[in-house]
DNA sequence: AAAAGCCCCTGGATGC
DNA sequence: TGCATCCAGGGGCTTT
C-alpha cells in the first residue's frame, strides 16, 4: 500500500507515509467506531468523526475539497473525505502502542455480538451519577451508542435522559441494555441514519431515521401517547424525549 | 475517579 | 444577495 495524505487531519499520522509504502493489509477490524486496519507491520486506526465517508475510487480522479487521504492498494484506491475534519487516520505499532491505547484503551463492551455483558453493564450503571444519556454517550461502557440511537434506545426502555444512571432499577437497567442491541441492530439493518448528505460507500443512504421514534422529533406528537417529543441540551448535545413514555 | 465544559472544523439552514 | 447566528451522526482534553 502506499499513503497520501491531503489537509490535516483531526492527528497526525504518527509515521512517515513513504515508510508504510509497500506495507501489506492483512485483515480489517472495527472497535467501537474505529476501524483497523491490520498490517503486516503495525495498524492503521481510521475514524470517520461526524462527516467522514470512505469509498474505493477504481481510477481516482483528482483529490477533492474535502480529500484527505488514500489508500493505495492493489485492489484499489481507498479515499477518505471528510469535510468537516473531526476523522482521523492514525499509524501504530501495534495495539499496545501507546496511540492505540490512547485511542482504544478505555473504549466500552461492543453492544453486538456476546460481549455485551449484561451483569457488567449493570455494575456500570450504578457507579455513575452522571445522567444516563452521557453515560451511553461517554463510551466508556458501552460503544456504539451515538447522538441518535442514545435518545432512541432510552425511549424504547421508557427512561428519561436525565436520570442519573445509579438510580436506575435492575429491570429498567435490562430493558435498556436490550432496547441498545434492539436500536442498534434494527439501525444497522436500515443502513444507519441519513441525517444531511451521509452515505455508505456505495453512496447509498441509510434509512434507519424514517422510524425513529424520537431524534429529530421536537414538536411532534410522540408515535406512542401523542404527547410533543421535547428536546433539551445536554453535554452541548441535543437529547429527545417523551415525558409521557419516559419516566424518571 | 468521575463529571462537566471546551474545543477541533466546515457547511447548511435560518433569520434579519 | 449578504451577513450573522445557530446547529450538526464524535470524542479527546482540560478543568472542576
Amino acid at each position: 500500500m502506499d499513503v497520501r495524505i491531503g489537509k490535516a487531519l483531526r492527528w497526525p499520522l504518527s509515521a512517515d507515509p513513504a515508510s508504510l509504502l509497500g506495507r501489506l493489509v492483512l485483515g480489517v477490524r472495527r472497535r467501537g467506531k474505529y476501524l483497523l486496519l491490520d498490517l503486516d507491520r503495525g495498524l492503521m486506526l481510521v475514524h470517520l468523526g461526524m462527516s467522514g465517508s470512505l469509498s474505493f475510487v477504481l481510477r481516482p480522479p483528482q483529490a477533492g475539497k474535502h480529500d484527505h487521504f488514500d489508500l493505495v492498494t492493489t485492489q484499489g484506491v481507498l479515499r477518505l473525505n471528510d469535510p468537516r475534519r473531526f476523522g482521523a487516520v492514525v499509524y501504530a505499532q501495534g495495539e499496545q502502542d501507546s496511540v492505540a491505547q490512547k485511542l482504544l484503551g478505555k473504549l466500552g463492551m461492543e453492544p453486538l455480538g456476546a460481549g455485551f455483558d449484561l451483569q457488567l453493564f449493570q455494575s456500570g450503571l450504578a457507579r455513575r451519577r452522571a445522567p444516563i444519556k452521557q453515560v451511553l454517550l461517554a463510551g466508556d461502557l458501552v460503544v456504539g451508542v451515538g447522538n441518535i440511537y442514545a435518545s432512541e434506545a432510552l425511549f424504547l426502555s421508557g427512561i428519561r435522559p436525565t436520570t442519573a444512571a445509579f438510580k436506575l432499577s435492575r429491570p429498567r437497567g435490562r430493558h435498556l441494555h436490550q432496547a441498545i442491541r434492539d436500536v442498534l441492530g434494527r439501525a444497522v439493518e436500515k443502513g444507519g441514519s441519513t441525517l444531511r448528505n451521509f452515505s455508505n460507500a456505495n453512496g447509498e443512504e441509510g434509512h434507519f431515521q424514517l422510524e425513529s421514534m424520537v431524534y429529530g422529533r421536537a414538536g411532534q406528537p410522540c408515535k406512542v401517547c401523542e404527547t410533543p417529543i421535547r428536546v433539551i441540551r445536554q453535554g452541548q448535545r441535543s437529547t429527545f424525549f417523551c415525558a409521557q413514555c419516559q419516566k424518571p
